[in-house]
DNA sequence: AGGGAGAAGTTATACGTAACACTTGGGCGT
DNA sequence: ACGCCCAAGTGTTACGTATAACTTCTCCCT
């Protein structure tokens, strides 16, 4: 019977079974084989199981030096597109025994002192989506494996990185506006000082300026219905020729264009086009459904995961980018003029 | 100088510092007043800061019998709702040296063998969104601490429940359509075994037994777009006199809705009112915006951490429901007829 | 018959931390 | 002058696990 309250140890078991601890170690940690006959090994388990044992983790951390557990730093947990990235991080880490503790942070991994704030947990490695500069080298000069999401390659110090294409996803959504007789754009671009928006930025200016006829307008709102509302509106109604097809960096500012335009009675997509990125569930419930680029978040986390495991491994991890999709919906069309 | 690749332990400290390794963790645990000189404390302090010092985190959790850390078990990570209980659960564990690790499970914690999948920290405690019963016993045998959100309190063997007042908020609903006038409801229910949804089910039918001449239809479908339109068109369709407002499980039901509404040709909010349950950003993206029941989501997860952290230390957790509020917005309306 | 190889374990140890119990030296009251 | 107390530390131990190193015993080959 166990003792009371405290929970029952690997000693405890070696007791009920009539073996030595360091047999219980064994058989329970499958390393038994040659060393242990099957049916003391079956009369351990047995005992494991009757007195409902379960390792001490901390104990075993402490042991190994090393606990099988990686954070994963999100700048926000409240889109579907870091909870994929989670998923797909948590599915590769399972498989090869590990588990994510998450840790979202508005604004990535915060300063030197303390860089992990609340996150708690012993860790292995770190993936993480952005993070301030000081803070980078904090964690560098922690020694902890790093992996960078979303992140400018040559600013990271060494640290792997792993991309989405994003650049490839501005120039299908640009060509798909262009090849449907778009010249005067709209970016409705996110507020936020993050590499993954300069990209799309910087990207769609590239483009746009190979294409001669054409004009590139700019606003900024932080990712919010409201605050997209009013920029959009804003820049919509500014003197001049008025832009034919809006190209938002995400969905969320997307959803607020569409209002913008409502509210101005324009049409979608007779009278304005607009495009999304990130295609979440948002993107369908849309009315027309907007047409978007579909990031693969699972994938994204999959990958971070690879990668971090690689470099805990030794092993040089694979530094492609990972495609994206243009999805086609009813929010483009040829401009009316 | 450390010595090349290993992290430096609270020795090296009191090395560098030129004390013993006792009294390092005294200065860093800070309990050294009246047993450190304060000269001492600061030179220590500077020893550490200089190496970069950061505790190992599996000794102290060893040597302490606990970790500081929760798990908090979430059916799904995919809407902003489980990453707002999240955010305040987070919030309110930091406040207290707690750190919360996350485990999304598709179905709530699964079989007694195993229950945490993946989720390796060593735990102090559990906060649990849905849970199959068999889970339930399997973590009361390890003697966890253990907090249920939006569980039926009878059926939870004894542990600490915490819900939001989700039966009151489907009476203001039902009260809201109904003195707007309508008679004729049809319920779109989620196909998901859970109490939270029971309970939707079992108010919304009472409060309409008690008012006489009204009709209630009800229909079942996955939490997705395209089966609460296809769930939508077939209920609305069926013969017999047409419900004139659809009660929604939730936001993302009601988007189905809203699009099964246009396929039919019916106007929003004039030819068929439309309620939702949760308040999701994805409410005001709609277009009427969504009348609903908004849930603090957050305050949610604060509520539950504070109960588990009453377990924790012996106390009785609070045992309020959490109120929610009723959102009126642009997709309620009197019926037509 | 002798010994070497393997099976089937056991003993002992270290991981890094926190805290209890102990030591030392000086200052102070009477 | 004696004892006592307090400041300022130090020595030691235990937490539960995994594993290297050791011990027995039996079997089998030559």
């Amino acid at each position: 019977m166990a003792r009371g309250s405290t929970r029952p140890t690997s000693r405890d078991v070696a007791e009920a079974a009539g073996v030595s601890q360091a047999a219980v170690s064994l058989v329970l940690g499958d390393k038994w084989r040659g060393r242990v006959s099957p049916t003391t090994a079956e009369r351990v388990r047995h005992a494991a199981q009757e007195l409902g044992y379960r390792p001490n983790l901390a104990a075993r951390n402490l042991r190994l030096g090393r606990t099988r557990t990686v954070l994963l730093v999100v700048p926000a947990l409240t889109t579907e597109f870091f909870a994929g990235v989670y998923t797909g991080a948590a599915r590769v880490a399972a498989q090869h025994g590990f588990g994510v503790v998450l840790y979202p942070s508005p604004e990535g991994i915060g300063p030197a002192r303390d860089p992990f704030g609340s996150a708690q947990a012993a860790l292995d490695g770190v993936i993480a989506s952005s993070m301030a500069a000081d803070a980078l080298t904090a964690i560098r000069g922690d020694q902890l494996p790093l992996v960078m999401l979303d992140s400018d390659p040559t600013g990271s110090q060494g640290a792997a990185t792993v991309n989405l294409d994003i650049a490839d996803g501005v120039r299908q959504v640009t060509d798909h506006l262009l090849e449907l007789g778009h010249r005067r754009f709209l970016h409705l671009a996110a507020d936020i000082p993050s590499w993954t928006f300069e990209v799309r930025a910087r990207e769609l200016a590239s483009r746009l300026c190979e294409t001669p006829g054409t004009s590139l307008r700019a606003t900024r709102a932080p990712i919010s219905f409201e605050d997209a509302l009013t920029a959009t509106q804003t820049a919509l109604t500014t003197p001049g020729p008025r832009p034919t097809a809006v190209i938002c960096d995400d969905d969320k500012l997307a959803a607020g264009a569409y209002k913008a335009a409502r509210r101005l009675g324009l049409r979608i997509p007779d009278d304005i086009s607009i495009t999304g990125l990130d295609d979440l569930a948002l993107a369908r419930a849309l009315d027309p459904e907007l047409t978007t680029v579909r990031l693969d978040a699972e994938r994204f986390g999959e990958q971070g995961m690879k990668a971090l495991l690689a470099v805990l491994d030794g092993r040089t991890p694979p530094q492609e980018d990972i495609p994206v999709e243009l999805v086609v919906r009813g929010s483009t069309a040829p401009p009316s003029a």
